[in-house]
RNA sequence: CGCGGGAUGGAGCAGCCCGGUAGCUCGUCAGGCUCAUAACCUGAAGGCCGCAGGUUCAAAUCCUGCUCCCGCAACCA
């Protein structure tokens, strides 16, 4: 079972193209194990509780719960355009997510994991929260941003985080493979250095936070937001559920194989707190799930943030190239754990190139040819040549890389190997020239040799894309009149198009997008080199 | 000396671990082709691989020092 799962994103502000790029990384990864035939399982979702949403709430004069489900909705929009194929919903509002949780703080509390205590410190009312020695000026005093400072004691209720850092960093230093990529292994490594001696406070009082789990045992206090989100991994895959509840087996999902995350979630949340809440919770190293840290999509070499107003709105991506495109785009143009810089420009010139010129015109030109110099109709038993032999092993090694890429989440390297048997089909068709053999009777057998090399090349390609682009690959695999069902990356091989198949008439599958000037630079250079033929021409009689 | 990532032809990146003609994509220029989505193929120009030292027969690659950019430093994917 390959059970992966994405952050929940906070409901407190609309989708942006980072939450994308999570999601369409974890989809493709789901597909691509669904496709290798293992049971696969994805679960996103949103958290829904915390001190924001209940601000945004009151500032719009709504519920908490009205606000979160608002925004809930633009959420379930977008996954849904952007085609991401979630087996699970994770909604930390859901009873089933808040039962699983107060019964995990039940047993934690008569594990005697948990502990109440006073806390005394600076507090801002207007920011709500305690304020350290980080937040104070070079003076030594809190600016006015945090408005009217008070000191405050406040008992709450905490985790005893730190008896468990000593296995943390033990388990972390004894399993390479539980952060990926590595150095982001190292900065935990160093987090959980910092993370001894304290402890992490699980609670917020009412009156300061309605809005989150109650405490059962403790009704005065609602659990804090991370403490809540975090379990969504465990709840929602069916850790301590009722008979009926709907949710899955956990012993079948348990432990994830990969949880996808971004860089800024790893220390100290999911890296410390989650690991640690889990080692409390009784699971042994073996079901311990394995991190996937990612990295942040920056805009023109800048971090994405509300105040330089450089958000980009993937829906407005999706109306301007397409949900595909963008699918394609994300998971192409970053280097899986790396951050990576958005650009529009980039997104165009990658689909243009290697969608609609490279890959789509080559289904395109191959299908043409073929129902024009034959019918339609494919012959594989025409003999062979060493071109062609070439071809043939250029695609097996191609499908061999592209799983162990894919396996190792370098869907860009993945993407890039695809492309490149692509490049070596279309230099084959240039050498080869179908248009001339099908002037010469005498060369039909070898004719038939190179389209039948062509388009079972585009019938790979078009199936292992569909990964990544699932709407595409349908799209090229009916063209070539071929439903991939059975089929596995594993056990593909040349031939899956039989002797005698009959393909149809192509439409193209990427349409180039152009501006305007671009057409017009475009139809420039075209009449420059019609000209420059006619001279040509006239000049040789 | 807080920690980490990065600095490679016009742009974006790979190569660095395991030293030995500097590679890819886009762009530019020239040629070819005409089956195709004004697509495709071939070739060329363009880089003293951030700076300075060192090790070596040989360094983008190893060592030392320095400069600059970016991020993190307990709750923004």
């Amino acid at each position: 079972m390959f059970y992966i799962t994405t952050a929940i994103d906070y409901t407190n502000g609309s989708p942006h193209i980072g939450h994308a790029y999570e999601k369409v990384l974890a989809d493709v990864l789901a597909r691509w194990h669904r496709m290798c035939g293992e049971p696969v399982f994805l679960l996103t979702g949103v958290d829904q509780h915390g001190q924001k949403v209940q601000q945004k709430a009151e500032e719009a004069g709504i519920t908490p719960k009205e606000y979160a489900d608002s925004v809930t909705q633009r959420f379930v929009a977008l996954w849904k355009r952007l085609g991401i194929g979630y087996d699970g919903w994770a909604a930390t509002t859901d009873p089933r997510h808040e039962a699983c949780v107060q019964k995990i703080l039940s047993d934690l509390k008569d594990k005697g994991c948990l502990y109440k205590k006073a806390y005394k410190g600076f507090y801002s009312v207007r920011q709500e929260q305690f304020l350290t020695d980080k937040e104070r000026g070079e003076d030594g005093t809190f600016g006015p941003e945090w408005g009217q400072v008070i000191e405050l004691e406040e008992e709450n209720w905490y985790f005893n985080l730190s008896e468990h850092v000593a296995w943390l960093k033990e388990f972390v230093l004894s399993h390479p493979d539980v952060v990926t990529p590595e150095f982001r292994r190292q900065d935990l490594l160093q987090g959980i250095e910092r993370a001894y001696g304290n402890d992490l406070c699980i609670s917020r009082p009412k009156e300061r936070l309605s809005w989150g789990i109650p405490l059962p045992f403790d009704p005065d206090f609602v659990t804090y937001v991370w403490f809540d989100a975090l379990i969504n991994y465990v709840s929602f895959a069916g850790y301590l559920a009722e008979d009926g509840s709907g949710l899955p087996d956990f012993g079948r999902l348990w432990p994830a194989a990969c949880e996808v995350i971004g860089k800024d979630i790893l220390i100290p949340a999911h890296g410390i707190y989650w690991l640690c809440m889990l080692h409390a919770m009784g699971f042994p190293d073996e079901a311990m799930p394995r991190l996937l840290v990612h990295g942040w999509l920056n805009i023109k070499g800048e971090k994405m943030s509300k105040s330089l107003g450089n958000i980009v709105d993937p829906n407005d991506l999706c109306d301007a190239f397409g949900p595909e495109a963008v699918r394609y785009y994300l998971v192409r143009d970053t280097k899986t754990g790396y951050d990576s810089d958005f650009d529009p420009e980039r997104l165009k010139m990658i689909y243009n190139t290697e969608l609609a010129n490279d890959i789509g015109n080559l289904v395109n030109r191959s299908l043409n040819m073929c129902v024009r110099y034959c019918g339609g109709v494919l012959t594989t038993d025409s003999g062979d040549d060493a071109l062609s032999a070439a071809l043939r092993e250029s695609l097996a090694s191609t499908e061999k890389k592209f799983t162990e890429l894919m396996n190792s989440y370098s869907t860009s390297e993945a993407l890039a190997v695809l492309n490149a048997h692509v490049g070596l089909c279309n230099s084959y068709i240039e050498q080869k020239q179908p248009w001339v053999l099908a002037k010469d009777e005498a060369a039909l057998s070898e004719l038939q040799r190179v389209l039948a090399h062509l388009l079972e090349s585009c019938a790979h390609v078009g199936y292992l894309i569909g990964c990544v682009l699932p709407e595409a690959s349908v799209r090229i695999l009916s063209q070539l009149q071929i439903s991939p069902e059975g089929w596995t990356p594993q056990t593909l091989s040349w031939g899956v198009l039989p002797n005698g198949h009959t393909v149809q008439a192509p439409s193209p599958v990427f349409p180039r997008i152009l501006s305007e000037e671009e057409k017009a630079k475009m139809a420039a250079k075209a009449a420059k080199a019609a000209e420059k033929a006619a001279r040509k021409a006239a000049q040789q009689g």
